[in-house]
RNA sequence: GGUGAGAUGCCUGAGUGGCCGAAAGGAACGGUUUGCUAAACCGUCGUACGGGUUAAACUGUACCGAGGGUUCGAAUCCCUCUCUCACCGCCA
């Protein structure tokens, strides 16, 4: 959520930056202004009123002690006529209040400087590229024809006992799962940050914090007798580990790691983009988060790009790191680098990973904040990233590394996995 | 799921209608003194939104789990909800 303070004193700024964005109701933003307006005026009014009330109010009690019942009487008249004025204002600002959240709400965060222009995926930048892709064998087939060979995935028996999109991971695929994951994890944590199991349900107050709702509404699988939300991404409940603190400056940077399923309706979908495992309604995820000093967060940014990089590269796997243009970052972003991966025998790129800096639009709503130097609190930066997500790594690493005999894993798994190749 | 107890500031914990934004202790921070891996003493030690100021100072309002109610006045009384603890039941 975007500040209001922020929004008042650079109006023509974020207009322009929402253009970025491709964001239309440019209205909603003098229409925070003046709410705020409004807002401020019925607040003195309000207080003004409620001091005389309140300095009343201590009078009737002295009055009162000194017997003074005619006194005390009079007074209380007083109070009376004050407190009827004071009901409607109070109305006035809570329905104030509610209508400036609503429309804050529906701000999406300014994109950074350096963001592109753009509406499409076909206008991100390309920032670098790494790894090579490979020639495959003259019989090499998409990776859902190698689950089957190997017996790795069973999409059918997922839609038996769920629905599609929800596969069953059987032998050797299930550990490979099983090996990417701790994997990664490992990976993290030796570069600091911190492992975190976390729910995996999450309450709506969770959900807005970090921005999925109102947003991604019905994007997220809702158990409603309790009003739940399966997590989309553990950037909700690990995020959300520092709701509502005020940290310390030498607390920072906060560096959390976390595995989960990731639960996403994906309505809308379709067509060969959700083949195999290129799209899912549960998949598996390790997600890397970091809470930092405002003036640290692109730094951390490249860093955990580079990070995840690295990891791409000891997978050898053919990556390609993008900047996405403002048309197609998420609404809390305001820079993000996607991830794609090679998949040789679909011929495509597969997104892996989103890096981003949210700056402070996820810790304001979730007033995640920290003391600095001269005592005075502000608010933290918040970063997240994929590292990495896995039914795309998993596709890549079976097509790509396909042979007459089997797949050769790459040997950074040789040990997690207990063999190199999958026959 | 049932019964009972509880929810106060960074922590412990007092406060049962006005003198309470909240005692006391601890932690933390700053300082003095002494000196050695520490003690003593002094001070600071909530958040949000307003007013005010170049910035401070200063000042108003709200907040003692959340929401509502009673009252001139609520941390304190009443109602609802959430959560925690204890015991019982069930159970991986």
């Amino acid at each position: 959520m975007l500040q209001v303070n922020y929004i008042r004193q650079n109006r023509e700024n974020v207009l322009e930056r929402l253009g970025v964005k491709n964001f239309k109701e440019t209205d909603l933003v003098d229409e925070v202004i003046s709410l705020d307006d409004e807002r401020k005026r019925l607040q003195l009014e309000f207080d003004n009123n409620q001091a005389r009330v309140n300095s009343a109010s201590k009078e009737i009690g002295m009055l009162m002690k000194q017997g003074n019942k005619d006194g005390a009487e009079a007074l209380k008249a007083e109070v009376a006529s004050a407190k009827a004025t004071i009901e409607p204002l109070k109305e006035q600002m809570t329905s104030v209040e509610k209508q400036l959240t609503d429309i804050l709400l529906l701000l999406p965060n300014l994109p950074a400087a350096i963001v592109p222009k753009g509406k499409t995926p076909e206008e991100n930048e390309v920032v670098r590229e790494g790894g090579e892709i490979p020639t495959l064998y003259e019989n090499a087939v998409p990776h859902w024809e190698l689950t089957t060979k190997y017996k790795l995935v069973d999409f059918e028996l997922g839609t038996k006992i769920t629905g599609s999109g929800f596969p069953v991971y059987t032998g050797k695929g299930a550990k490979l799962q099983r090996s990417l994951v701790q994997f990664f994890l490992d990976f993290n944590t030796a570069a600091g940050y911190h492992e975190y199991l976390p729910p995996f349900m999450v309450n709506e107050e969770s959900a807005y914090g970090t921005g999925q709702l109102p947003d991604k509404e019905g994007q997220m699988y809702h158990a409603t007798a309790d009003n739940f939300y399966l997590i989309p991404t553990a950037e909700v409940p690990v995020t959300n580990v520092y709701r509502d603190t005020i940290l310390k400056e030498d607390d920072l940077p906060v560096k959390m790691t976390a595995y989960s399923p990731c639960f996403r309706r994906e309505a809308g979908s379709y067509g060969k983009d959700v083949r195999g495992l290129n799209r899912l309604h549960q998949f598996e995820k390790v997600e890397i988060i970091q809470i930092v000093h405002p003036d640290k967060s692109y730094e951390v940014l490249d860093n955990m790009v580079k990070h995840v990089e690295s990891l791409l590269q000891s997978l050898e796997l053919p990556y390609r790191i993008l900047r996405l243009c403002g048309g197609d970052m998420g609404f809390t972003s305001a820079l993000t680098y996607d991830f794609e991966v090679y998949s040789a025998a679909q011929k495509r790129w597969l997104e892996v990973s989103s890096v981003s800096n949210f700056e402070n639009f996820q810790t304001n709503r979730l007033k995640c904040r920290f003391k600095d130097a001269n005592g005075k609190t502000q608010l933290t930066h918040s970063l997240n990233g994929s590292s990495l997500a896995l039914p795309r790594i998993v596709a890549s690493l079976l097509e790509n590394n396909q042979q007459e005999d089997g797949i050769h894993l790459p040997a950074s798994l040789h040990n997690y996995f207990g063999s190199s190749i999958i026959n």
